[in-house]
RNA sequence: GUGGUUUUAGCUCAGUUGGUUAGAGCGCCUGAUUGUGGUUCAGGAGGUCGUGGGUUCGAGCCCCAUAUUCCACCCCA
C-alpha cells in the first residue's frame, strides 16, 4: 500500500494532551456554572437528518452544512429513485438529497428543538438543557474561524419570562469572570425595536436589510452605511429618519429614553424596549453590575430566528470576533410541528475563548495533572519487584507508572523530564536487598532513602502539600 | 463563494540575476558517564524543496494547475 502524506481535513485541528488539560479547564468552568443555574447536560448525534437541519440558517447557512455521502451504491440508488421520478435532468438541487440525506450537526440549537419534540413527553417544562459538543460548518478557515469547534449552549424551553434572559447575562458575567477574563461586553438588542424602527419609516419588510446594513457601523462608517442602505431600497428621506437611531450613543438609560421618543408609535417597538427595561432591571436585582451591558441597536446577528432579546459577547482585551452569542426564538420548536413553545438561549464558542485565554496567558498552572511517580526499570527483577509498589500507590490515588522496559537509566530519566513527572523512584539490586528504595526528586536533583512499606505515605505527604 | 498570502530537515526559518554537493538554530541519535535527567563538550543521522505538469543545456527560484496555511470580504462561535 503506498504511503499517504498524513494530513487532516482543511479547519480541523488535532489537541496536544497539553491543549485538552486547557480545554477542559474552559468547557469544566462554563458546564459548572450552566449547572449552577439549574441547566441539565444532554448530547444529540453528530448526524442529523440533513432535512432536520436545511432552511434553518438562511441561505448562507445551508450552503456551509457538511453533508455526508449516502452509503452503499448512492449512484445507483439515485439514478433509480431519479427513473421513478420520470428521469428528469439532475440539477445540484434534485441531485443532493438523492445522494445525501444526512448531515453533520451545524449548531446545537435545531438539533436541540428536534430533541425537545421528540422527547416532549419526557421531559418538564421549562426544560432548561446545556450541551457541550462540536459543530461542523464549511466556512473558509481564518483567524477564531474553524471548520469543526464547540459550541457550549445553555437554552430553556417553554418559559416566556424574561428572568431567563437576565439569568444568562449573569452566565456569561460569571462564567467569563471565572475564566480570569476581565474586561467584556455583552451586548443586547431586541428584535421587536429594529421592528419597530423598520416600520416607524414605513419600511417593515426591509427590516433585514435594515439591520445588516447598521450593523456594520463600526466598520464602514456612516458613509458606508448610507450607501449601503440606498443600495437595499431605502431613500434619502427614510436614512434622515434612521440616523439617530443608528448614531444612538451615551448610556443605557439614555439610549432607551431616546428609542421611546422615536417608537411612540410603534407598538412593537415600544414592547420591545420595555423587555430590555425589564431584562436590565432583573440584572440589577441580582445585585449584578450592568457595566458591562450594553445596548447595541445595530447588533442584528441571527435575525433570521430571533424574535425577542438578541446578544452577543465581545471580549476587549484582544481583537477577536465574537466569542457568545444568543437570543430569543417565540417558536423554536414550531418547524418540527410543536408550535406555541418559546425557547431563549446562549453560547459561549470555546475555540475562541481559548484563543483569548492563550494570548492572555490566564490558563491557570496546574501541575498535579501529570504523572506525579515513575518507577524506573532496571531489569525484570526489579521491574516485578516495582508492581505491588506501583499497585499501591495507584490505590492511594497517586498517578504513577513503571517504565515499560529496561531502558538505559539516561532515557528513563529524560522520559520523567519531557512529562515533567516529579519523582522517580529507582530500584536496583542494592535497593531490593536493603529495602530502602532512592527517591530522586527531579526538580532539585536530591535523592532520599525511603522504605518501600513507607512509599506511599511517602508521597501521599509530599503530593499533597502541592509539589 | 470573492480577493490576496504561505508552503524548503521532526520544529522555526535562511537560500543572491535560474548555475557544482540546498544551509542555520532548536530537537533527535551516539559518546564523554556499563545505576542518574534537566547544564556542558565532541560526533552523527535526517530533505521526492507541498503535489502534478510546463519553460530551460540547467529550476528551491520562472509559468500553469491543484492542495494547504494565514488574512480581508460575505457570513459567523
Amino acid at each position: 500500500m503506498a504511503t499517504i502524506k498524513p494530513a487532516i481535513p482543511k479547519g480541523t485541528r488535532d489537541f496536544s494532551p497539553e491543549e485538552m488539560v486547557k480545554r477542559n479547564y474552559i468547557f469544566d468552568t462554563i458546564r459548572t456554572v450552566f449547572k449552577k443555574y439549574g441547566y441539565q447536560e444532554i448530547q444529540t448525534p453528530t448526524m442529523e437528518n440533513l432535512d432536520t437541519l436545511t432552511g434553518k440558517y438562511g441561505d448562507e447557512g445551508d450552503k456551509l452544512i457538511f453533508k455526508v455521502l449516502n452509503s452503499g451504491d448512492f449512484w445507483a440508488e439515485a439514478e433509480r429513485r431519479n427513473q421513478k421520478a420520470g428521469n428528469p435532468e439532475w440539477s445540484s438541487k434534485t441531485l443532493l438529497p438523492a445522494v445525501s440525506e444526512k448531515a453533520l450537526r451545524y449548531d446545537l440549537t435545531v438539533p436541540f428543538a428536534r430533541y425537545v419534540v421528540m422527547h416532549q413527553n419526557d421531559i418538564t417544562l421549562p426544560f432548561k438543557r446545556f450541551q457541550v459538543q462540536p459543530v461542523w460548518r464549511a466556512d473558509r478557515p481564518q483567524k477564531g474561524r474553524y471548520r469543526e469547534f464547540y459550541q457550549c449552549d445553555a437554552d430553556v424551553v417553554g418559559s416566556e419570562s424574561l428572568l431567563n434572559e437576565a439569568e444568562f447575562v449573569l452566565i456569561y458575567q460569571e462564567a467569563l469572570s471565572n475564566l480570569g477574563l476581565k474586561d467584556f461586553t455583552i451586548k443586547i438588542n431586541n428584535r421587536k425595536i429594529l421592528s419597530g424602527i423598520a416600520e416607524i419609516i414605513g419600511k417593515p419588510e426591509l427590516i433585514v436589510d435594515m439591520t445588516v446594513a447598521i450593523d456594520k457601523l463600526d466598520k464602514v462608517g456612516l458613509n458606508g452605511v448610507t450607501k449601503e442602505l440606498l443600495e437595499r431600497g431605502f431613500t434619502e428621506a427614510d436614512i434622515e429618519r434612521l440616523k439617530p437611531v443608528i448614531l444612538l450613543e451615551g448610556t443605557n438609560g439614555s439610549k432607551i429614553d431616546q428609542l421611546k421618543a422615536v417608537l411612540t408609535s410603534s407598538e412593537t417597538g415600544l414592547k420591545g424596549i420595555a423587555e430590555l427595561e425589564l431584562i436590565l432591571e432583573y440584572v440589577s436585582l441580582f445585585e449584578s453590575q450592568t457595566s458591562n451591558v450594553e445596548v447595541d441597536i445595530t447588533l442584528a446577528r441571527g435575525l433570521n430566528y430571533y424574535t425577542g432579546a438578541i446578544f452577543e459577547v465581545k471580549t476587549n482585551e484582544v481583537p477577536m470576533g465574537s466569542i457568545g452569542g444568543g437570543g430569543r426564538y417565540d417558536d423554536l420548536t414550531g418547524m418540527f410541528g410543536l408550535k406555541g413553545l418559546t425557547g431563549v438561549g446562549i453560547s459561549f464558542g470555546a475555540d475562541r475563548i481559548y484563543d483569548v485565554l492563550q494570548e492572555l496567558d490566564l490558563f491557570p498552572e496546574r501541575t498535579s495533572l501529570t504523572t506525579q511517580v515513575l518507577f524506573s526499570n532496571f531489569d525484570t527483577e526489579a521491574e516485578k519487584f516495582a508492581l505491588p509498589l506501583l499497585r499501591k500507590l495507584r490505590s492511594e490515588g497517586i498517578s504513577a507508572e513503571v517504565y515499560p522496559s529496561p531502558a538505559r537509566l539516561k532515557k528513563q530519566l529524560g522520559y520523567a523530564d519531557d512529562k515533567k513527572i516529579p519523582y522517580v523512584v529507582l530500584i536496583g539490586s542494592e535497593e531490593m536487598q536493603s529495602g530502602l528504595l532512592s527517591v530522586k526528586n527531579m526538580k532539585t536533583g536530591e535523592q532520599a532513602k525511603v522504605r518501600a512499606e513507607q512509599l506511599f505515605m511517602y508521597f501521599k505527604q509530599t503530593t499533597d502539600a502541592g509539589v
